[in-house]
DNA sequence: AGCATTAGTATCTTTTAGCATACTATATAT
DNA sequence: ATATATAGTATGCTAAAAGATACTAATGCT
């Protein structure tokens, strides 16, 4: 477990969000997802926007530590990695879609109201 | 908007992580769902257990504030105040679901394997 | 008069998350 | 020899989330 390993996991929802519940974690997953599933560490920083590199390389290491993404070295240089995401990750996705789209619907309504 | 408001609101994804990104508050809403759709604030900080009462309320208000909760105050001493999931709060719960399979479902291969 | 009950507040401290900025390694191309 | 590109590290800081602990209001009950 990478964040918030600090008191017990107390269900499988709690479990669930201290996985994906990160400031960029669904994104990140979107975005590999999105590109094929396959992202490059400058790729996906350029998407962010705002993220610092530490940032980045802290939550891309929590996600793999977790198991939710693959982390592909190339023998190169200037280095190139592939970040994509697991069979685990995989099925996360239509989740992430349905509450993007959860997201979205309540994103219009607001803009309707005020 | 409750928490993280500091910084805009980046896609639709972003704005549903914020809104139940909270440490307890995709819990809250399960378990009021769970609990046919009623929560007291007491039975609620019982179920939580860890949860300070600043904390539960704040969580509550942030709930409250972005729709997902109604908060119904009966005029009694001692007070009664009961929790319930809107319609907006409702249309996230098979999504709560999803995650808490997703999460058991891990949990329980990390048995397997550990 | 004093106690129990419930849903909170108030104040302060600690912990965690995240940001800013500068720096590194190294093969290749010029 | 120097510049370029890429995927990061290192260090220090700020802001946000969360925790600990003590307290309050108002009424009915005894």
């Amino acid at each position: 477990m990478a964040k918030n390993n600090s008191d017990e996991v107390v269900c499988a929802l709690d479990y669930a969000f201290r996985r994906i519940g990160g400031k960029h974690k669904a994104r990140i997953m979107w975005y590999i997802f999105k590109k094929n599933n396959v992202l490059r560490y400058g790729e996906l920083k350029r998407m962010i926007g705002n993220i610092t590199p530490k940032m980045l390389t802290q939550t891309l290491r929590e996600l793999e530590e977790d198991k939710l993404i693959n982390r592909k070295v190339y023998a190169q240089v200037p280095p190139k990695v592939e970040y994509s995401l697991t069979q685990t990750g995989m099925e996360l996705i239509p989740f992430l879609d349905h509450v993007g789209a959860w997201g979205r619907k309540q994103m219009e309504k607001e803009n309707y109201t005020a």
